[in-house]
This record gives structure tokens, sequence and C-alpha cells, in this order.
DNA sequence: ACCTGAACACCGTTCAAGT
DNA sequence: ACCTGAACACCGTTCAAGT
């Protein structure tokens, strides 16, 4: 009598492997939609992500995902949060505080932009996920380690993270724009330029004189100014006892 | 004989007036397609807004649109720079140049804020827009005049606007949160606060240590502290050659 | 008890067919 | 030449009906 199966060295015809699902069956849980929701946004962008499409890529329907998670917003929130933990955290130990955190603003940065404009869900100000909390810990104890009083510590913190979310956001899209290194850029933004220089001179003197220092700079020379100006301005508050008592050095 | 129509005296019986729009058909334009996007968004906000729903209080179909902007994005891009012509214009003429700038930035808050959550679509940095142009050309004469190099001045300005919408935007969820008021939104502040507070305190001391402080200050004290922090910064580039050169007196 | 197919009420955009 | 109804290819979310 035959097998009900063919033998494990003839290979499954092909009709027959298309139909299976490109990785085993895993039960559905929380982790493994947010797996696949993951692959999705890297590969497609925060566009191409949708209920259904995560679902068919677990091999199931759109609703079965509201198991585990109340709707859209909330899986990508999980998601994010997700990536989050993948940044390394800054230590309260460094010798100097400053360039800690500076770097931690660049590791940060460079986290969110691998993985295409997901960062453009970061929303509130307060942390709530796992990963969130445990970075905002590490953050907050250099801050507090470094004699910053708790409420700069907590509104820099704040702007801080607005500033790198803002700034992550702006290279993705470049980069869907399809403008991966700062040569593919360079075109628009001569485009960009030679628009401003050929305002008229009368309503627009400043942005005409300023043409070409208007897009000056890399993305990373601006994020570095940018951050630099935080964190020197923060660093001023060192040992002051607050943001609106104790008068900062001018 | 009767005329065709009913005299002017008597009032159009309902059934006849419920059949026309509210307002006279106008013809169609990119001004009036603006108009009325705008009032949808001020009524429901940017998920209320739809091509179909635009041109439905325009008495015509979705497809007709289409022959005033290329899409959706585009429609939304101009009218935000409509938007933005509302802020009003710093004056480089103004005696104390910093307060001027800081007071430019609270009136673009106030704009936007006023528009419910439309600031959202604000995303690149590089202004296009009519009227985006206008305001960005009188910052530069500001902050020109005051003496800031024109990198610092170019940059500085991106950062600035950054930070406002950023707030903009944060403002704008806590109100379509429908927490109008700073009162409105306490017992959901005391609820995170309340989750810090009751995380492990071995790995969470400053998180718990700083629960109460991390909800602390209302919107506008936050959006204080952050326009103070990169305006003064940016204040101390005056009359230095430029971000990364000329070494900022420290 | 858990899961899901099918339905509901929408989308942005295109284009053939009308005036 | 201009306009638009209808179609296309999708959405997020719900829920009745199945196992």
């Amino acid at each position: 009598m035959q097998p009900a199966g063919p033998p494990a060295d003839i290979p499954t015809p092909p009709w027959r492997a298309s139909k299976k699902r490109p990785t085993a069956r895993q039960p559905l849980s929380a982790e493994a939609v947010l797996d696949t929701a993951l692959r999705i946004v890297d590969r497609d962008g925060l566009d191409g992500i949708s209920m259904r499409r995560v679902a068919q890529e677990l091999g199931t329907g759109a609703a079965s995902l509201y198991a585990y998670f109340a709707n859209k917003d909330e899986l990508l929130e999980q998601l994010l949060d997700r990536v989050i933990g993948d940044i390394p955290l800054p230590s309260a130990e460094a010798a100097d505080w400053i360039a800690e955190v500076k770097e931690s603003c660049w590791e940060s940065r460079a986290v969110f932009v691998a993985h295409r404009d997901l960062v453009k869900v970061a929303r509130a100000n307060l942390p709530v996920g796992p990963n969130s909390l445990r970075y905002t810990e590490a953050m907050l104890a250099v801050l507090r380690g470094a004699g910053i009083p708790d409420r700069v510590a907590a509104w820099g913190m704040d702007q801080l993270s607005l500033v790198i979310v803002a700034d992550a956001i702006e290279v993705s899209i470049h980069i869907s724009r399809g403008q991966q290194t700062e040569a593919d850029a360079a075109p628009w933004l001569a485009e960009v330029s030679g628009y401003y220089a050929n305002l008229p001179q009368d309503r627009f003197p400043n942005l005409v004189a300023m043409a070409p220092v208007m897009i000056e700079g890399s993305g990373d020379e601006r994020f570095a100014f940018a951050i630099d100006l935080m964190v020197d301005g923060l660093a001023r508050y060192v040992g002051s006892d607050g943001p609106n008592s104790g008068q900062v050095a001018a």
C-alpha cells in the first residue's frame, strides 16, 4: 500500500508547495503579529501596512488581529515601542555626560531611520511602552546624575525626543522620495535653491540673498546643530534650581 | 397668466429650499475647494476630510477636484499654506529682536491650534507655498538683522518651526481627546503619573522618584521652556561666524 | 470559547462616456 | 474642451455564524 503522501526524498510538486506559506504556520500571538507587521513596514513603509495585509501574510483574516490589538493605532504604537528597544541605553556612569547624551541622540535617530517611516507614528510625549520606559529611565539617570534639575530633565527629554523624531521623519521622507544618499537629494535641493534665487528681489531680499545657504549642510550637519543647540542649552541648567526660578547665566 | 415661479414675497416652500445647497452654487475653483476643505477640517479634523466629502459639499463628484489639485496631499499642503497666511509677520524693526521672535513663535502656535490637527500635514522643512515664503522672509530679516550668521539663521528657523509644529500637534491631540482645557487633561495625566509611581522601584528609581514631576507644567509652560531654550541658544551665535567654525562661548 | 467570512461603510484615483 | 458617474482596488472595524 502506498503511503498517503509522497516519500520525503521526492520533491514536493510546485503547485503543492505554492499553497504552503513560506514559514510554518505558528499559532497567532501578539508577538507573531508584530513580527509580520515590522517585516511589512521595513519592506513597504507605513503606507504599505494594513490590517488586511498583516493578516494575509499570517494566513488569516483581518478580524483575527483584533483579538490581540484594539485597533490599528495600538498595533503601530506597540510596533514602535518594539523598535525603540533596539536603541542602546545611555549610561549614567559615562565620564562625559554631554557626549553621552548626544551620542544617544544619534543612536536613536539611526534606529528610527532603519525602519522606514515607522517613526511617523510617534506622537504623545509621555512614554508608556516597556522599552520607552526603560529608555526614559536611563536618560533621566544621566541627566539627574549630571545635576540637572528634575523639571528641566523632564522637559528637556521631551524636547530632545521631539527633535530626534522630527529629524528622523524628515530623513525617512527623503528616503521614500528615492533620495537614499545626499547626492540623490542634490538635484532637488538645487531646484529649490534656484527657485529662491529667482524670487522678486524687492519683496524677498533675504531669501534671494540666502538662496545658496538655505540648502546648505547635510542632514547630519543640521542634526548635529540641532542636538548641540538643545543639549548645550540644557547643560546650562546644571546646578540651577529650575527653568523659571533661578535665572540662567546670560 | 401666473409667473413661472412664486412672487418674491412668498417664502420658498421648504421641500424646494431643502433641495438647494445652502450657498449659491459658485463655479468650481481652487479657491472654492480650499474654502470648503478648511470648513471641513475646522469642523471634523483631518480624519474627517476626504476628497469625496469636499466634493459632496461643493455639489460635485470627487473626480472634479483633480482638475485643480494633483491629489489629496497637494490639496492639504495648499490648505496649510493658506492657514500660515494668518500668522502675523515678525518685524525686523522691533527694538528687542529676541522678544519679537519668541512672540512670533507663540502666534504661530496659536494659528495652528486654531485649525484642529491640520498642522499634522506640515512636513518638509523648505518652505514653498507663497505664505510660507513670506513668513520665512520676514523671520530671516529679523534674525539676520540681529547679527546671526546666515547658516545659523537658516538652520535655526528650521528648528524653530519644527518645535512649533510638534508642539501644536501635541496640543491638537489633547483637544481631539476631548481635553480642551488643562483641567480636562488632569485626570489622564494623574493616571500616567500614578502608573510611573507604581513601577518597580529597583528598575525604575528615577521614573518613580519623578512621577509627579513628569506631568508637571502646563502646555504653555512647556512651550515657553522649549522656545526659550532654542531662541536663547540662537542668540548666543550673534556676531559669531557660524555653527561649526567660530566656537560659541562656553 | 475561540475564530473568521462576509458585510458595512467608507477611501483615493482613474477613465470612459457623456455634454 | 470640460466635467463626472461609475468603476477599480483598496481601507478599518464589526458581528453573526460557524467550529
